[in-house]
RNA sequence: GGCCUGUUGGUGAAGCGGUUUAACACACAUGCCUUUCACGCAUGCAUUCACGAGUUCAAAUCUCGUACAGGCUACCA
């Protein structure tokens, strides 16, 4: 029997060889330096931060070389697949501006180098391993889960590495009439790799993030196609980023101990191996020891934690950006009206090590993100925040548009904008008390002034001689210092400070009093704007309001 | 257990053999400015680069050892 027969029955149906495959997808037609690359995930539900930060790092490198970013789903373990998760990951990217130029779409694949969805590519699985079959490069496996676990045991006994290699490959070493025999006999069995390599021998490495190192050859007989006739990982990377031309590999660093297989199976297929770059890993502080990101433990972990809060999806991109290349942040200083699209991206310049997750400084750019936007642009992103989580919120921002967006452009659209949205979720709880429907039982937060009667006086004097509602902002504060001296308060700090017994307070405490007769809060925007804003009616009202509590 | 990788302040980091008294940003603190807060401005916050040894005229930067952390060690990706 030959071995391309002997293929034949390891491996039925196979409808064409690798030859075919090859010819099928032609070299790409690009420019020099050009990055061929993808987005590889398993569709297993929701997109995570750090499966977000590896897609747009990925992006970005094909998109500042005018090369090619795809989307290929990897979903050869059947039982992680999760129902629409493909779409889910289309979905969120695209909420974060990362497109692709080919591979899985909702509607149907895209691009010369499909089908992009490894659970349809068996038949060119197949062709590779029976490729290497005859070349006396793989060989079917036999051992069940026992055998393995009994092999397992033993190696932990003597201190032996752990795994499927040299004299403990028992199948490697089956004659053909005893593989014959066995599937005769109904045996199930999966397709290894023939190892070549020798653990003790170390060959050298570049990663274009990690830089170079010393890696010992991969001697493991590792398996290549399962028992239900679906590649691993490690066979499908090495086929399809080969058959599609992928120029570099950009994935996560868990992926790194892998390299051995990888080259090694890139070799012994006859494939030019591409160049590979290990994102390393977002982490979070677990009490005291860092860990990496997850999924399952970390609330922050998901996309949706930060839609809810209402943290701009720009303002993610800019935080990971600025933890990708942390020059990127002086980039932005220095070119204050570049796009930041303009920024190349550097694989030299990405940590080693895990990044600690740094919430503060997110909400610190999301808050500098926010601050730059016009009012209209504000007042749009947190009514579709509250559209979804805060109804009453958003009938109210409708129901009284032109006036939140006043609210909003308070101090807004200057040199030197107020920052104190930092996301929108944050918003009600800013701007509440300008809303009457929300104005109900305010408690008063007064400050130094606490006496009743003063605070009457006070507020009393102001609007019978002081409060004119046409004044402009230099009347308005005139007022306020007259209203001061009438009452024995000191109308500048200056004076205030060189004597301060001479008064009894100082012009902070009158605004004060107002500010908390008409907003309930010790802390808000300009004064002026908001009584501006507010009207002489409920100037008014309010003041009665904050009398009789 | 084995094999890799990493370790610069509260955090992200720059620096990678000599003008570095270790950039810059966040956080924190104080002061100034301001009718409050915020903004802005100023100042402070690592005498030292996990620890130990070595190479060198010179080390955060090179070498080795130790400790700690992370990853991999599946018919999962």
């Amino acid at each position: 029997m030959t071995r391309e027969e002997y293929a034949d029955i390891l491996l039925p149906n196979v409808k064409h060889d690798s030859a075919y495959y090859e010819k099928l997808y032609p070299e790409r037609d690009l420019k020099e330096g050009a990055i061929v690359t993808r987005y590889a995930p398993s569709p297993t539900g929701f997109i995570h931060i750090g499966a977000l930060y590896s897609a747009f790092i990925a992006s970005k490198m094909a998109k500042q070389t005018d090369g090619v970013f795809f989307l290929r789903i990897e979903d050869t373990d059947q039982k992680r697949t999760v129902d629409d998760g493909v779409n889910k990951i289309i979905d969120d990217l695209e909420k974060f501006d990362i497109k692709f130029d080919e591979g899985v779409t909702p509607s149907g694949d895209k691009g010369h180098y499909g089908p992009y969805t490894q659970s349809e590519r068996k038949d060119i699985y197949h062709a590779f391993a029976k490729k290497l079959i005859i070349e006396d490069k793989a060989y079917p496996c036999f051992c069940t889960e026992e055998d393995s676990k009994k092999d397992k045991e033993k190696q932990e006994k003597y201190k032996d590495r752990i795994g499927y290699y040299g004299r403990w490959a028992r199948c490697r070493h089956l004659t053909m009439e005893e593989v014959l025999e066995k599937i005769n006999n109904g045996e199930k069995y999966i397709i290894r790799l023939k190892s070549n390599g020798n653990f003790n021998r170390k060959f050298k490495f570049k990663d274009l993030i990690k830089g170079k190192s010393d890696l010992p050859e991969n001697d493991m007989d590792i398996p290549i196609i399962k028992s239900d006739g679906l590649p691993t990982y490690h066979f499908a990377h090495a086929v399809d980023d080969h058959l599609m031309h992928t120029t570099h590999v950009i994935r996560g660093d868990e992926w790194f101990s892998s390299i051995p297989i990888h080259t090694q199976l890139f070799v012994m297929l006859g494939f030019k191996v591409p160049k590979y770059a290990h994102i390393s890993p977002l982490m979070v502080d677990d009490n005291g020891t860092r860990r990496k990101l997850s999924k399952r433990k970390d609330k922050e972990a998901a996309i949706s934690f930060y839609h809810e809060k209402g943290i701009p999806n720009e303002a993610i991109m800019l935080y990971l950006e600025t933890v990708a290349n942390s020059n990127f942040e002086m980039w932005m200083e220095q070119n204050k009206d570049k796009d930041p699209n303009e920024f190349e991206l550097d694989f030299k310049k990405m940590s080693t090590g895990g990044t600690l997750f740094d919430y503060d400084k997110l909400i610190n750019i999301s808050k500098n993100y926010i601050s730059k936007l016009k009012a209209e642009e504000v007042y749009d992103l947190a009514l579709n925040h509250a559209k979804i989580y805060d109804k009453d919120f958003s009938l109210l921002l409708e129901k009284y548009k032109d006036y939140s967006i006043q609210i909003f452009n308070i101090e807004r659209e200057q040199k030197k904008p107020r920052k104190d949205i930092a996301y929108f979720g944050d918003v009600k709880n800013q701007m509440w008390y300008m809303y009457d429907e929300l104005f109900n039982t305010p408690t008063y937060e007064w400050q130094n002034i606490t006496d009743k009667k003063e605070i009457e006086l006070i507020l009393n004097t102001y609007l019978n001689e002081y409060y004119n509602m046409d004044d402009d902002k230099d009347n308005w504060f005139k007022h306020i210092q007259e209203l001061a001296e009438k009452l024995g308060y000191a109308s500048n700090m200056k004076d205030y400070k060189e004597n301060p017994n001479n008064y009894k307070g100082n012009i902070t405490d009158i605004s004060m009093v107002i500010r908390v007769a008409l907003t309930s809060k010790s802390m808000t925007p300009d004064l002026f704007e908001i009584m501006r804003l507010l009207g002489s009616e409920r100037i008014k009202e309010r003041v009665k309001k904050a009398l009789q509590s």
